[in-house]
DNA sequence: TTGAGTATGTGCGCTGGCGCACATATGGGA
DNA sequence: TCCCATATGTGCGCCAGCGCACATACTCAA
């Protein structure tokens, strides 16, 4: 599938709005790692991704990390260009290779701003993001290294096609904001129980159900904010 | 002053705004505990905080909170109102008395989609509070508890005339999501540093410079992103 | 085929914060 | 005035996660 539309957000838009931005949309690829923009850095452009994921992290002065969200088909990087900030004061890296749909800033402020349904649906989808991003704190304060993970996977998986990521122990301890030697651990331990197979960079889930056994809450609870957005 | 410009959102709103919505407004005395909306629940009206504060909470399943943002007189709680999701998946409490003006989220509603100006400014607004949450995300993570009772006590005091505030251990354990016995020890710390004065409930900051010096880095970055609001 | 670079496994000792169990202090109401 | 609910102080033992130091194992390119 090699249209807009293969973004959920875009998919979601008036036919009317498709009309006036789909021709001002560029295809991107986006290797993993590729830093969409920095850390209070102007946001020129804002990128719909197709099949890969990008996640948005926050730094501690002394270069820790966390991911505060993660976006995937159903979303949208760079709500700032909306939302008026101009910038946000985190990073937007990608975690899953793949492609996106790249629009410039001021043709989508332009139709946020002439366009009610677009804003409904940009606004509407901040809202989840707001969501995971509340529940991503909650979930860094009290639960464990192995819910963690098991949240990541999970929502991860959910904005993959299949059931495979290539993402090594190390990055993924950058997401959680943790050692890398804590996913080892908790990574070991999934796989022992089946759960994954692990292989030098690539994770491929092997029963998505006990997964979800062993995650805390608050994967569900995300998801639930997520799925909202297709209710429309 | 009994003036809803007291509300600094309310008050940088264009004089047509003010004309349409100001008769609508309802002052309402918040006490300290009183739950705004509960997590899940419809956001039946605004509210836009004059001399009090108000926390927004998320919790686990098994009843372990935390504070994602706190609301002063330069905000307003229940953005999900004009957001769109009609609910959000925390909770909002009053953490420091005081009064505040109320309307009815479909009045703030209708003034979101008729006027450009008044949304630019709730959007501008929502974007800082994304930026607060962010932080929190990641302060929860990586600072220790000392450090985040000094950014909690910093983010307080901005938000209150005079450096006292009525508050308990117990209530700041449950915003910063620890054990209240961790607060005490904290709490004791900055008091045999003359830095605060502690009495059964009532906290008083005496010297606010070295609480600065004390604290992470997150109370600037949040301090930056709210002063970012009122240069417009 | 081999070596270098990268990814993962493992074993320390350390510490912050937890859960629990109390001791004490305080202040408002009967 | 006294009492009791509430707030705070303190001392355990415990453990998840940290920082560090390595020992492998895999993969790709020369």
């Amino acid at each position: 599938m090699n249209e807009p539309t293969v973004n959920r957000l875009l998919n979601g838009l008036s036919e009317d709005s498709k009309k006036r931005i789909f021709k001002y949309l560029k295809r991107a690829n986006l290797p993993l790692g590729k830093v969409l923009f920095e850390s209070g850095q102007a946001v020129s452009c804002v990128t719909f991704p197709a099949n890969c994921i990008v996640s948005l992290l926050n730094y501690t002065v002394d270069g820790a990390s966390a991911e505060i969200s993660v976006v995937g088909n159903e979303g949208v990087v760079g709500i700032a260009v909306f939302m008026g900030g101009e910038s946000t004061p985190n990073r937007a890296v990608v975690q899953s290779a793949g492609w996106a749909w790249q629009l410039p800033a001021q043709i989508l402020r332009e139709e946020f701003n002439g366009c009610q349904h677009t804003r409904m649906m940009l606004l509407r989808y901040t809202q989840a993001l707001i969501a995971q991003m509340a529940q991503t704190a909650i979930c860094n304060r009290h639960h464990s290294i192995d819910q963690q993970l098991c949240r990541w996977l999970l929502l991860s998986l959910d904005r993959l096609t299949g059931n495979k990521l290539t993402m090594t122990q190390e990055l993924i301890a950058n997401m959680l904001g943790v050692r890398r030697e804590g996913v080892t651990e908790a990574a070991g331990k999934l796989q022992k129980l089946g759960i994954i197979h692990y292989k030098r960079g690539h994770i491929e889930v092997l029963d998505r159900v006990k997964l979800l056994t062993l995650c805390c809450e608050c994967y569900e609870v995300v998801k639930h904010e997520t799925d909202r957005l297709e209710a429309y």
